[in-house]
DNA sequence: CATATAAGTTAACTTTAGTTTACTTTTATA
DNA sequence: TATAAAAGTAAACTAAAGTTAACTTATATG
């Protein structure tokens, strides 16, 4: 279990960042920058994320510029310590073919 | 660029898997299936798309168990060649803060 | 403008994800 | 029910992601 966020005493630096129009098609790049947008917007430095979730700066850094040669793993470690989630969108995709409960086999 | 999937002449076995409900919260879990489905849906085996995208099978199949130890440049790569997308969710986002053009520092 | 803190970079090293090949198991259907 | 194709597994190897530690650069604010 992951330890959620705590603002730190008082006086620490940290430089906020506008946070993306995460309404527009899904890219790393606005991934990164909704990361760096929420953890600044948190006030929350990179070590400080580094040390709750172990792991290293430079990888974090990665995950920050969008870089995809990052883990899974990692990337949602971070995003769900920031609060941060997916929601999984297809093409052409007719919800849930239960609730239809016909056409099971040519919903996309 | 990625060339887009194409049916193949006829008569491969391909079993097709439902399509789990995309509008629950996200897990890795819950995107293999949608993967799974969506390759089963297209009549896509996992060489097929192995070849398109040159990533071995072994490789597919932890991405369709939902093994989170996977690069997400992988993942990212069979989502697009599929026609699967994310869309980021924010636990508690006011979506952009130059739209209302005030409280830029609050919207977390 | 001096200082402290955060961000970002680099290089050597360690760990592990990914590949290849071959094999086993499952599943559809002729 | 035999068979062919797909799915899944395993092991040895290769490639690359991740770590550590030390350093440089940028940025607030006293």
């Amino acid at each position: 279990m992951i330890n959620k966020p705590v603002k730190k005493a008082l006086g620490r630096v940290v430089k906020s960042t506008e946070m993306p129009d995460i309404t527009k098609n899904f890219s790393p790049k606005q991934l990164a920058e909704a990361i760096t947008a929420k953890r600044t917007g948190m006030k929350l430095t990179l070590v400080d994320v580094s040390e709750a979730l172990s792991i290293s700066k430079p990888t974090l850094i990665k995950i920050e510029k969008g870089d995809t040669s990052v883990k899974l793993a990692n990337l949602l470690k971070v995003m769900e310590y920031l609060g941060l989630s997916f929601s999984i969108v297809s093409d052409d995709l007719i919800p849930n073919s239960t609730t239809t409960g016909v056409n099971d086999d040519e919903w996309y």
